[in-house]
DNA sequence: ATAAAACTGGACTGTCGAGTTCCGTTATTG
DNA sequence: CAATAACGGAACTCGACAGTCCAGTTTTAT
């Protein structure tokens, strides 16, 4: 039985600087210009490498974005991890408020959702991957969160209501700010804006659900 | 003086049928291909058409898309005038979460959304009618109606805040719905799903604002 | 009737982009 | 060193599409 998974080794191995080059510069263009909007020359253009190359790493455009779009959002979630237990409960809500935010109006994570948008029809299964790497994944860390805030007894959330919570402190925080992101109607929110909204929404949520 | 507005009145008129034939065509396809995925062949078959006349109504593909989507804009909107001043107050803000969801949820303006973000880059001027005729109107029309319920003594919310708890309503009635929409992950929401949601939207917003 | 302009249908140009092919070069393994 | 395979570069095929052109036909105002 021969080897299947070494194939008879030999020759000039693939460059993996140069696999992840053309990735890189592929996710640049992607997101800045769309699927279609960005030709495979381009591509191979901003990477420094022959269009024979990407080919050779890449079957097709379709298989180069569906590998972008892994990468980034895999490399893009929400840390669930960095969620601090913090003493106080307002101050643990806010930092949740403001980590999504700084993901969210993140100008690579707009032009994503801008993408996955306009190929969701076209590429169903990367819209359901970036759903449920991205905000399925936040919704259900924010869950874990409010859960056990609720065991120690500093919030009242009936148990088939977290979710509804937590998309609601999620909901709340983006404002029409991401709207207007995506639109290109402004390039970033303003801090001096940003900070007392998410102060106002924490406000009230802690308004509904205070133990 | 000549006549600058009817410039030498001769021969056959140009069809306000067939303009709009083509406009509606370009409509459909624009809305569920997107711009670059549409052709202007693919236009002028739809419409029972020649490409010269589609030329000859149109200077080129980019006018035609402005037309149709402020078009499409113009006829889409937030009815304002349709918001009943209902004598239960929890009825009427019902009432209106309703009515945005229907809107929102529609499939032409999920599509809308789609196109109108993923040519953003390229068509400000679009994502500017876009959001001023379509989010900003019914973010101002539902401000319009709180300020009046406020007025009646039957909501306190202080005059600098309106537009932040109109917001609030309408983001909190989204929900995830809309991202699943536009993702494709769902073809339409559920009644049984969304009638409890928008319920415990309105209540929770009653217990944040009832004066 | 007549002239002007809209409309049809199709052919045509020019461009751009996906994907392929070929050849010479370079790196790697045995 | 020799076999092997990646890489660069460039030319190439093939199809799609925006926009134009034209010759003939239809509609309409004067």
């Amino acid at each position: 039985m021969p080897e299947v998974s070494a194939p008879v080794r030999a020759g000039r191995p693939k460059s993996v600087a140069k696999a992840e080059a053309i990735l890189c510069a592929a996710a640049e263009l992607f997101l800045a210009q769309g699927f279609q909007g960005t030709s495979m020359d381009a591509v191979a253009a901003r990477a420094g490498v022959s269009k024979q190359t990407v080919y050779s790493h890449f079957a097709n455009k379709e298989d180069l974005f569906k590998a972008c779009i892994s990468a980034k959002v895999a490399g893009y979630g929400f840390d669930e991890t960095a969620i601090v237990e913090d003493d106080d409960l307002r101050t643990g809500l806010l930092a949740i408020a403001r980590r999504f935010v700084d993901l969210l109006f993140d100008p690579d994570v707009v032009a994503m959702h801008r993408v996955v948008m306009s190929e969701a029809a076209s590429q169903p299964r990367i819209a359901a991957l970036f759903f449920d790497s991205g905000p399925k994944r936040t919704q259900i860390a924010v869950c874990h969160f409010l859960q056990r805030q609720v065991a120690k007894g500093r919030l009242g959330i009936a148990e088939d209501r977290l979710l509804y919570a937590a998309t609601q402190l999620l909901n709340m925080s983006i404002g029409m700010y991401q709207l207007q992101l995506l639109l290109g109607l402004r390039a970033s929110i303003d801090e001096a804006e940003l900070g007392p909204h998410l102060e106002q929404v924490v406000d009230d949520f802690l308004r509904l659900y205070r133990a």
